[in-house]
DNA sequence: AACACAATTGTTATCGGTAACAAATTTGCA
DNA sequence: TGCAAATTTGTTACCGATAACAATTGTGTT
């Protein structure tokens, strides 16, 4: 346990703790023969200045909060990776939490964040409805929101355009001579499901084609839940020939009810996923997917934090742009 | 922002700060109505200790600190879950540093980690030499190392047997017949590319075979680089039937340069993996591989480092026993 | 009612730094 | 050489909490 104080540095070095604190800091000047002084007397005692001191005094913990759903969801490793290496290039530290798509972590993360002074957050995919969000939001100075829109002053939002990248998908599948298209969606109240079924149904409309809400279906973020719902779908409406899923590992819950049920892939049965993980080029079929890269949502939006905390921007709001991305599942 | 200070909280209730201190840690007797005055203060104002402060006098900041290699690398993200899981439990945060396998940075976020006086760390994979990581670590309190071994005091380690998982591989191979066996590893200063280079080497030796250097392959840890280590060691010996990797994503290049050569899988090249990573069971052909719980292995760490940290131990070593995982690329 | 003792509350110093200002030293130039 | 201005250093107070001890209030007993 690393036990030397300032005091100590500066009796070894026979100056004031200012004096030493202004060489650590390389603040104010400071001649040049002290500055060595001090610099010896540093090394010899094997000095570390704390930030918990630092932060106390200064208001400032170089510190950012990160609360994602679930580190297991391929999705969130890269943007986690993503935020961290942005947020070493500028001196943060990143807290992470992993609130297990649980409303309750989420909010008591949020919560410790504020209590260790955290000087930023941000949140991906918060689950937590707008006025929860909003309240616990507020007591931060500054807050960045990975694929939830949200208006309000200090909050900067990073998102990931689905419903541009449901119609690609569409659009694709209906120019491959498909007709009958099956949605399959997460929970009905995620933003990114409720965003992906409006560019599924606008991608229809606008062909003239009706989006039969007998083709959708929602289910609970794990494969199995989603295999088994793709299952009933399938036998359910026996005539789609096509599936667009709201996420990649939806696509691969999918592809297995299709092995299941004795529908080839992509002969009998087409599907396209999103987000691309680094899964979805190694499966066989290899799956046909909505590319978006994720770590770069993970840099900008601590960037955007960075900015907001400087207070060069009060609200900004990124959308990315995601392409189509053709392999086997649907070629 | 959250300016509330305990003082505020303190006149407000009309008592002193030490009195509001004390509800707010339970500590020391508090009076009925005193208690109710102070709850009331602290909910009108919306009040939040700072852990800031806090830590300062306690001297415990209820904080860990993480460091993993890539978090990319499908290994990772579960015993950073499985670590989030134990660290919440407990009350504690973690604090992430991704490496990305670089041995300086991996040197720096330790040193921060002293700096912002982390209750313990836990350090997964070192690629850093014994005695610079001993020189870092010496100044933590706790230290727990993940698949890395080290004999100091106040080091615990979680490892996973790879020696003995390395062994099941080969046997595994050797009952079904191949006489020539390869090995696939990492860089060759890895360590479990060298425990797993001894389970294959020991594997061989008790059925009085000899392990042929010349079907040994090291590689640095990307696909590309692993697939392309492959291709040259297959062309190179083309009587290899089967392949041991020292882990899934070293499997899956080699299931790629074996796509690559022609070679069909499992018929011309039985190939087994190590970790059993998600991807392994829905990959096509789906992954032969070594299974290991990674989320225990987190989860295992922290709660190590905990005891180590409230002095229950010094050091204390978990090896984990692997499990051989048959399914089609190695039946 | 008086006293001893327990329960509750308050005071002061401190954790390890930095801000803000004051003091001391050096420098430049008439 | 002297003196103002610039540079370097030191002092004091404080950040927001808790430890350790002191003071006060309440309780039961005879």
């Amino acid at each position: 346990m690393s036990k030397v104080t300032i005091s100590e540095v500066a009796k070894a070095a026979g100056v004031s703790t200012m004096t030493v604190s202004r060489v650590v800091n390389q603040k104010g000047a400071t001649g040049q023969q002290t500055e060595e002084k001090v610099l010896k007397a540093i090394a010899s005692l094997g000095y570390r200045p704390s930030k918990i001191a630092r932060s106390l005094t200064t208001n400032k913990t170089n510190t950012i909060g990160l609360v994602i759903p679930d580190i297991n969801n391929p999705f969130f490793p890269e943007i986690v990776a993503g935020a961290e290496e942005a947020a070493w290039k500028a001196g943060y530290s990143l807290v992470l939490y992993n609130s297990n798509e649980n409303q309750e972590r989420e909010l008591e993360a949020v919560e410790l964040l504020e209590d260790m002074r955290v000087d930023g957050i941000i949140l991906a995919c918060s689950r937590l409805p707008d006025n929860e969000l909003l309240e616990k939001i507020e007591s931060h100075s500054a807050v960045v929101l990975i694929n939830r829109f949200l208006t309000a002053p200090k909050v900067a939002t990073v998102s990931v355009d689905y419903t541009y990248g449901a119609m690609l998908a569409v659009n694709h599948l209906l120019t491959s001579g498909h007709e009958h298209i099956g949605f399959v969606g997460g929970t009905e109240e995620s933003h990114s499901t409720q965003a992906h079924r409006t560019g599924f149904i606008t991608a229809l409309e606008t062909r003239n084609l009706d989006a039969d809400p007998r083709y959708m279906v929602y289910s609970q973020p794990n494969e199995s839940a989603i295999q088994e719902a793709v299952m009933r779908l399938l036998e359910r409406q026996p005539e789609i020939t096509a599936l667009t899923c709201y996420n990649d590992m939806a696509a691969i819950g999918a592809l297995q009810a299709a092995l299941e049920l004795g529908r080839r892939v992509p002969e009998d049965l087409a599907i396209i996923g999103n987000d691309n993980i680094r899964m979805a080029s190694l499966i066989n079929p290899s799956l046909t997917t909505i590319g978006i890269s994720k770590h770069d949502i993970g840099s900008n939006a601590l960037e955007l934090l960075l900015a907001s905390m400087s207070g060069e921007l009060t609200d900004k709001h990124l959308l990315f742009k995601p392409k189509l991305i053709v392999r086997q599942s649907a070629p």
